[in-house]
DNA sequence: GCCGGAGGTTAGCGAGCGCTAACAAGACGT
DNA sequence: ACGTCTTGTTAGCGCTCGCTAACCTCCGGC
């Protein structure tokens, strides 16, 4: 609604060249750490070669920048969305489940490059970064507590951030088909937390 | 028995020069990423001054390499023994879980290093890092697959990676008291795990 | 038919980093 | 008393990396 149209998180296909560079940008960072890619290793992963990135970003803390704000952003859109639907509180929260799983199944370097690199962030950046976070977070929280009688506060964050860490772990291990992973991800977050 | 005499994975206080540099530098590597580390930052972080390391270390990626090691080894061997104690397999599957989650609560540092920085590894100390994990994810596989009856080898394994995650993700969120954290990752996991 | 902007190129700067060299000072066995 | 081993110091080399400068080329509008 207010910078950019649709936001539809980069997606490949027809992109411009920023989201090109971008998704380049995340699959290397995932790989090696912010610090262990450089400037021309991007250029080469889509084609061009060096500085001609500057073209398009300001610097290499923008790209990554960019990259994570836009992640959290999408996440807590879509959490949010997902949350403001009413019915049963446990199909809420099974939502809410599929919907992170999806996510981190379809994209599993943006996962990564969150988790790993947020100490990496420009001061600006990480403030932005850390706030959209705490707001999502607070979403589960709330979905979390209808769900699941009897958890303060600080239990329920706790386990919020718990079932991220057990949905995240997908890049690590991939052998088994996607469908599969996801519904296998699924019970085991659901079967945590109403053991909560 | 073979190297090092009783391996007490480090412990702070009395601990020798290159076991104090170690845990300084995971604290520091956890908070920037290896990269991001400079050697004179070690040094400082130990009272001592750059190079001086070198008096201990044959290069910054040994010590990276020993502390992923040293953590690895500890794992598995932790690992083992538990799973080899007969008994009732909920019993030791919890068991099981309540080690990990006191490593995890005990040296967050060290699980995140593990976490983040598997690739900055050099080749050889990569290799063998990811050998020991493998072997320590098939002890949890095992137990998994003995407590919890119907799931196929690649499920266990998927299922093993997602615990890990959950477990692992306390770094990341410390806003409750060590045992009440540890009593609710226990509860969480092993809901997740006999929800599978 | 020109011209200005968008998006590339290569050359090179300045800073930071890992590591080595050369040297100093205290502990200690003989 | 002396040499040697240990553990520290500072100076500085060489390389890499982020980024800028200067230049080229295509392309669409008037």
């Amino acid at each position: 609604m207010s910078s950019t149209p649709t936001t539809p998180l980069v997606s490949g296909e027809k992109a411009g060249r920023r989201e090109q560079i971008l998704t380049a940008a995340a699959e290397l960072f995932a790989q090696h750490g912010f610090h262990g890619v450089g400037i021309d290793d991007i250029g080469a992963a889509v084609g061009i070669s060096g500085p001609a990135l500057y073209r398009h970003f300001r610097s290499k803390d923008a790209m990554l920048g960019e990259m994570l704000t836009s992640i959290s952003r999408y996440l807590l859109d879509g959490g949010e969305a997902h949350a403001e639907r009413d019915g049963d509180a446990d199909e809420v929260l099974a939502a809410l489940v599929r919907f992170h799983v999806d996510f981190a199944l379809t994209h599993p370097a943006l996962i990564t490059v969150q988790e790993r690199s947020l100490a990496n962030l420009a001061d600006t950046d990480r403030r932005q970064v850390r706030a959209l976070q705490r707001r999502y977070v607070e979403v589960w929280v709330r979905v979390i507590r209808a769900a699941v009688p009897g958890l303060d506060q600080a239990h329920a964050r706790s386990a919020a951030h718990a079932v991220f860490g057990l949905i995240n772990s997908t890049p690590h291990s991939r052998h088994l088909p996607d469908d599969q992973q996801a519904a296998l991800l699924e019970r085991l977050a659901l079967g945590a937390l109403h053991a909560a």
